[in-house]
DNA sequence: CCGTTTCACTTAACCGCTTAACTGATACGT
DNA sequence: ACGTATCAGTTAAGCGGTTAAGTGAAACGG
């Protein structure tokens, strides 16, 4: 049963330099010994590969230089991106991302947020499912809170990176409009559209002050789902029960970019080239999109942006620094490529 | 500076009860305790809002119900899948996995991995970036380690998940000869091909039995730098100094599904309609690969399963079952979609 | 009726490190 | 020369649990 796995402990390595394991810990910590004796107990140490114990070093001090990063759901191909992006970020910095998924769950995701702050995470960045759940007030009063994609509305937060989503909105339907098209169908994603996320709104104004007739309608991310929804849409019957209704819309923009797949999935299918019988427009720009055929014309946010500033926050929340803006709102590029045009009908 | 957050303590919940921190902590654990301590001992528990501390229990006990997951790069789209696969199956088995990305950089994947094991994580998996690292051995040593695509070869592991890597070649490489293809581009991942990922040979075994003249090329995983390289095949000068050599290649088989992307691409750019005047095989069934038009004709390996397998050991050797295949040699699955067929030229 | 189990806890020693408070010795200002 | 900083370490009390070993009482067997 014991493992022989002996881990060279402080107290060995004070027993041999004959100090005591405070000045030993003081030591390797550059704290107030002189530097001679830092220097012994450094050669020491890595004679006899001496490395602090984490969790030894979590239980008495409290900190891990880790920060746990939770993702919503990472089946999404976007929160992947976003994962691996802050990942990359964190350990430019020399801090730890530890990476959950909550698999889309409310509940779940809250639960992981806990295992994470009594894992004793120096910080927490998060794509949340439930921005607006009760729980995450609790969490961010015991670990600085960096979200990313919505704000949680019921606590109190080291920072946000939002979206400035009307203005991508605004940004897409102009760019519609002004190709020439009237009849939009809107594809947003499926889940808790709380206040805080008021997309259907935005595309309401947006479409009336331009003239455009736009069908809002919620569609699973998950492409096999959502190529079913875009299918049903494309033969224009989007609730299923309407086969023969009016003129079908000549442009469909996807709230992400895997619903744009999928919509691209069900053109082909119905021998509708992309780009020219009919427009699509994403959300995400994700690294696929380029190298489709036609290249996805997609608004992109600037995923490593993203990751630089919250992981800037939180390492600043982390360090207790002050900073200037606590709620980064990102501005949309359009990515003009080939999927949207003129409509042809 | 003092977070007043006080979370309640064993040594509270023992108090409220009247008994010691020992009996509260078994009564917890339902071990040796009367049943109507242990339903008192629950009440107080619940009343005081107490949770375990896991730092606290790892130290003195030495476990997490934790286990780690270490990606090689999780730019890789595949991996991305991978662990997201992994995370959820984990989870359903009420285990919390950590998530970490090494970013392709053997050091650092070692330095997490070592992390990891510090951590006290139960149990780790990883698909690794150098196998043949040194350094395994010494974490499989102190913590159980699930490999999962390659094998560590200097390590001993408590279970592996390999590729059946010969038969997907040559399921690939004779659909491809059944087509009708005599000349085919095969397109592998750059990164250290170590003895034990022989890809190349397979290829030209394979190649050599059926009659098959193959050109194997390094090519990245990077959309962008994939196409570039596709770019340069299609043109028929992979070497970038072979402006008019021989007659091209019919049929491209890229060892992964995300050089397909780019081969996709540069197909379109080239004006090339992949599935009829260029052939295309992937090798990792991303959900993308489906919604592509054509949809790419790949080869299936069961992510799901490939996850479920990988998470079975890990948790066995973590409960210290025996198991009675250590390793699980996945088999490929062609599945044949849109982008294969019989070559024009 | 007595010795032995069994049961239901308690005691206390850790796990490996941090850190506030304390001790002596040396340096400093006046 | 003397009180006071300053420096370089030491002591010891945690951090919040786990767990081997111990204890006293009740139950049991013969």
């Amino acid at each position: 049963m014991a493992r022989p796995n002996k881990r060279t402990t402080l107290r060995e390595v004070a027993e041999a330099t004959g100090l005591s394991t405070a000045a030993v810990s003081y030591a390797l910590r550059g704290k107030h010994v002189s530097k001679e004796t830092e220097e012994r107990v450094r050669k020491a140490a890595a004679e006899l590969g001496y490395e602090a114990d984490p969790i030894a070093r979590a239980l008495a001090s409290g900190r891990t230089s880790t920060v746990g990063v939770l993702a919503g759901d990472l089946q999404d191909l976007w929160q992947q991106q976003l994962m691996a992006a802050i990942g990359r970020e964190l350990l430019a910095g020399d801090r730890y991302a530890l990476i959950l998924d909550a698999g889309g769950d409310p509940e779940r995701e809250l639960a992981l947020a806990k295992q994470l702050r009594d894992q004793r995470v120096d910080g927490l960045l998060v794509s949340p499912v439930d921005p607006s759940a009760e729980g995450w007030s609790k969490i961010a009063d015991a670990v600085p809170v960096v979200s990313i994609g919505d704000a949680l509305s019921r606590a109190r937060t080291a920072g946000e990176v939002l979206f400035d989503n009307r203005a991508g909105i605004d940004a897409v339907l102009d760019y519609l409009r002004g190709l020439g098209h009237r009849r939009v169908t809107v594809l947003t994603p499926t889940g808790p559209s709380t206040p805080d996320r008021p997309a259907d709104v935005y595309v309401r104004e947006a479409a009336d002050r331009l003239g455009i007739e736009a069908v809002v309608l919620p569609c699973p991310q998950e492409l096999g789902e959502a190529t079913a929804m875009a299918r049903r849409v494309l033969t224009n019957s989007p609730d299923g029960r309407r086969p023969a209704g009016p003129a079908p819309a000549t442009a469909v923009f996807c709230f992400s970019d895997s619903i744009a797949y999928g919509v691209y999935a069900a053109a082909a299918e119905a021998s509708l080239a992309v780009g020219r019988d009919l427009s699509v427009v994403g959300f995400d720009d994700h690294p696929v999109s380029r190298v489709l055929t036609p290249p996805l014309t997609t608004v992109d946010w600037g995923l490593t942006d993203i990751a630089k500033e919250a992981a800037r926050l939180a390492v600043a929340a982390i360090e207790g620094r002050r900073v200037r803006r606590k709620r980064i709102l990102c501005a949309p590029r359009l990515s003009e490529r080939g999927s949207a045009a003129p409509p042809r009908s």
